[in-house]
Formats: C-alpha cells, structure tokens, sequence
DNA sequence: CCCTCAAATAAATACTATCTTTAACTTAAT
DNA sequence: ATTAAGTTAAAGATAGTATTTATTTGAGGG
C-alpha cells in the first residue's frame, strides 16, 4: 500500500522556533498557516482554499492539517463546515493572547500603538494585582517573586536576555500572588508580548542600579503588606517603562536598519 | 495589526466564541477529556495513557483523538512528547480563558471565589477600559454600544435570557470602543465566565429601570466625552452586579441547588 | 564502581487511502 | 414562483503503516 514514501519533505527544518516547545514538523505548517492568515494573504471572511490545495501548500498530510487547523480553529481563527468551506474569521474574533497568533503577528513590521496599548494595560493591571499581592498573598507565592528578584540581580546587566527573561518572571509572579484567576490568567496569556516588549525596552536602558532598587522597593512593600507602596512602586516601575519604550522608539525611528553592523 | 480592525461583522450573530457550535463527534470527546482532566481523573504532572488506551476510553478514531488532544496542547492542558508520553500541565498553565476549557470547569459545583475574582478583575479593567472609551471611541463602536442598549431595553425584564446576552454585548461593546487591543481581547476571552456570571447574578436582580438608567448613563457619559462621569458609572454598574451576586449567592446558600430534595 | 557512549525500544509523530456525514446547490414538480 | 427532493462537493471520521524522537539499557572503558 502506502510503502514507498515517494514524496520528500523537503526542508522543513526552518522552524528556528526560539519559543519553547514544538520544534516539530506540524508547528512549521502552523506557523505557515498562522502567517498566512495574518499578513492578509487569506483574507478575513474569505473562503480558503479547499483541503486539497491547502495539502499541496504546505506540503504536508492530511491528518497534519487537520491538526493544524484544530488549533487555529481554537483560537478562532477559522472556522468550517462541512460543504460550506473553511472561513476565516473576523478579526476581532482571534484569540491575539495565544502565544503562537501573537508571536506571529509581531513577527511582521509592527505598530508602535500595539507596544503602547500593552503598556496602557499593564497601567492599569498591574498595580492593581501588585495591590492585592501585598494583601493576601501566600509564602510560596512571595517566594517566586524573590526568586526572580535574585536572577535579575544576577544577570548583570539589562541588556542580557536573562534580564529580560527574570524581568518577566517578575512580573508574572506579581500577578500570580495577587491570587486573582484572573490576573494570573492575564500573565500567561500576554508571555509572549512581554517578552517582546521587554527585549525591546531593556535594550534602551541605562540605568541597571535603579531598576533593580525599584524592583526591590517593590518586592520589599509587598513582602511587608504595604499595598499603598507596592501599588506606588509598580506604577513607578511601568513608568519607567514607558520611559524606556519612547527612547527605544525614538532610536529606532533614528536608525531602521539595526540589522548588524553599527557604524561608529 | 494594531489596529484591531473590527469589520462590519454583518450578521451579528453574536456566536459565543470560537468553539461555539461543533456540535459533532470529536467535541463530545474533547468535552468527555477536558472534563477527565478538569476533574482530576487525570492529575496534574501525571503522564497520562498511551494514545492505545485512550482510544478505547473515548472509543474514537487516531485522526479524532489527535485532533482533540491538539487542541488541548493550544490550550496549555496537556504536552506531549516523543516516547515520553503525554503529561497534564499544572493548573496555572491552563488557559482558563478559553471557553471549552472554562465551561468545563464551571460546569462543576463552582467555588464562590471564582465569581469574586471575576468581579475584583472588572472592577479594575471595565472603568478604566470606558474611560478611554469615552476619550476616544469611533462612531461605528459607539453605535455597538448603542446597539447592545437597545436590545437590553427591550428586553423587558432582568431574568430573561436575552437581556443577559445584550448585557454581554454592551460591555463588551465598551471593551472593544476603548480601542485597546489588550481589552478588547479581554472582552472576547472573558465571553464565557461573564455570561456564566450574568446569567447568575441577573436573577437576582429586582431593578429593571435603575439598571436601564444607569446603563444608559454610562453610554450617555461616553457618547458626550466625559472620560470622568463615564468611569464613575461603570463603577457603579459594577458596584450593582456586586452586590446582586452578595444576593445571589446569598439566595443560592439558603436553598443550595435545585435537584433533588434538601433537609437543612 | 562509576562514567560514557551506543544500541534497543516505546511512545508520539506523520503519511496514505477510504468511507461517512453534512449542507449547499440543482432540478423538477406543484 | 415556491417548495421539495435529489445531487454532489466539501469537511468529518476511520484504518493501517511508516518515521522520529528520546528514554532505557547495556557494554565497554576509565
């Protein structure tokens, strides 16, 4: 029957996925797939091709695609029936906090609104759980941030990744001692854009010793139940933020290219 | 992609998320397995049965339980790998936002402090969220909003079903006005649990004309751009739907659930 | 006795082929 | 012109087999 594989798979190997899991074969289809509808060339509302010809697009089998598609159609993505097609969805309708639709759409040339949108958020989120942790938070919880605390100090310096990767673990962990669902629900879902958005701003910044000694007031106000000061200290920290990602901004409006070679 | 481009979505069929329908055979099993894991019958950081032994459990084909279980990867409820065998994530990396998962997880006897929490995130998103609403929504967001009111009205009365679901549709109305990707995407990933809320607290609920008036004044606030007046009467909408869900669980302890026969 | 590296192996991953169900479209009869 | 029945295209579901991957295990060397 099915023996002799006649088909290769060729080069499948540009997955390059720096997020963590599902280097395989299937993520590269979705990933393909995800780009696909993002950047418009499967347009919202639109038909997409016919199971068939999506089979030759991306070159893979029939049970991979349906996978792939399973997934996108639980981020609302798309969405078929049987006749009718498979439809993409509006717009308004894609879950934008699943890290792979996110990842994905910021990988495209993005809007300086989409980073001040995120941060409008976090003003508004996050001193608020910040609040609440200094409240009722537990031990455990308290511990986590701590722990994250350290490795910031150990990373040395805020242009390292590691910096980037603690300073989220940080944040994460706030909004998970805050002990609201949601909140912490908030923290997984926008990993992704944080993380983006850190790797951006630390690289603008200077100022290592204060950002870790506001941290600190931060952990510190917390871990002593003051939530008039945790929430103070977070708002300073977004501000900061804020000032970072307009110099960021400013910088690369300055120089677009950043693709390598600086010259002096 | 900044932009959050709502299109026209003609039809405003107000389908309640990506996984509304899909009423065929794979959701009954991704229903049976999301329950399994929700419930513990599956435990968290347990490796879970060989695929074999699953197929006999939810007596489905390969191609149905892969599916299935693809799109319980995207959700972060379980990972699989290669000879290892698949595991249950912790609960904190569930994506409790999606509405499969949440359904699942609020068909069961429902802890109290899951509505708090809810309500407690609200609190601190919705007013912040119509504030900017008020500074800055377009016409076509405002006449969703004024769309959603309408229907409300016309509703007639708290306990029915329909002024639950414009009651949805005028929140998140606002969300989607403040022109913030993130709490628009609030909005849409909140669908479930608010609904679940809704549905309980608007029984209730006694007032239908206060709470059309202060509805009313919250669009008004909007529409005449007064960021000030429009945060104040979200906040005492949702100083309202505090205290209705006090009264509804209040009710719902004097006489605890409606089967069968209780001896108190 | 412990460490290293390579072969065996168990589990998920991927592919092909075929049958079933659904619902949009077509056609025919009223 | 409207409705009802039949046709058919597309997704939905199943079966069987081959391929990858990473854990185990076991042999050889330190």
């Amino acid at each position: 029957m099915a023996g002799m594989n006649d088909r290769a798979q060729s080069g499948a190997k540009l997955t390059a996925g720096p997020s963590a899991q599902t280097r395989r074969v299937m993520s590269g289809c979705l990933r393909e797939f995800v780009e696909a509808v993002v950047s418009g060339e499967f347009a919202e509302g639109s038909t997409l091709p016919v199971e068939a010809a999506l089979l030759d697009r991306f070159a893979v089998s029939r049970t991979t695609l349906r996978e792939t598609m399973q997934y996108m159609v639980a981020q609302g993505l798309i969405r078929s029936r049987p006749r009718a097609g498979t439809v993409v969805q509006p717009r308004a309708s894609w879950n934008m906090l699943d890290p792979m639709v996110l990842e994905t759409a910021m990988g495209r040339p993005q809007d300086a609104s989409f980073y001040w949108a995120l941060l409008e958020a976090r003003e508004v989120l996050e001193p608020a759980a910040t609040r609440l942790a200094a409240q009722s938070s537990d031990n455990s919880a308290l511990m986590k941030v701590a722990e994250a605390f350290d490795a910031m100090a150990e990373a040395g310096g805020r242009e390292s990744e590691d910096w980037s990767d603690s300073d989220l673990a940080f944040h994460t962990a706030i909004l998970q001692a805050s002990g609201n669902w949601v909140f912490a629900q908030f923290g997984i879902a926008i990993r992704a854009a944080l993380l983006t958005s850190f790797r951006k701003t630390n690289r603008a910044s200077q100022s290592f010793d204060e950002a870790i000694a506001m941290h600190r007031a931060v952990m510190e106000a917390i871990r002593m139940r003051r939530p008039d000061d945790a929430e103070a200290g977070m708002r300073a920290l977004i501000a900061l933020a804020r000032h970072d990602l307009e110099a960021a901004l400013a910088a690369e409006a300055a120089a677009p290219a950043a693709l390598g070679k600086e010259t002096p």
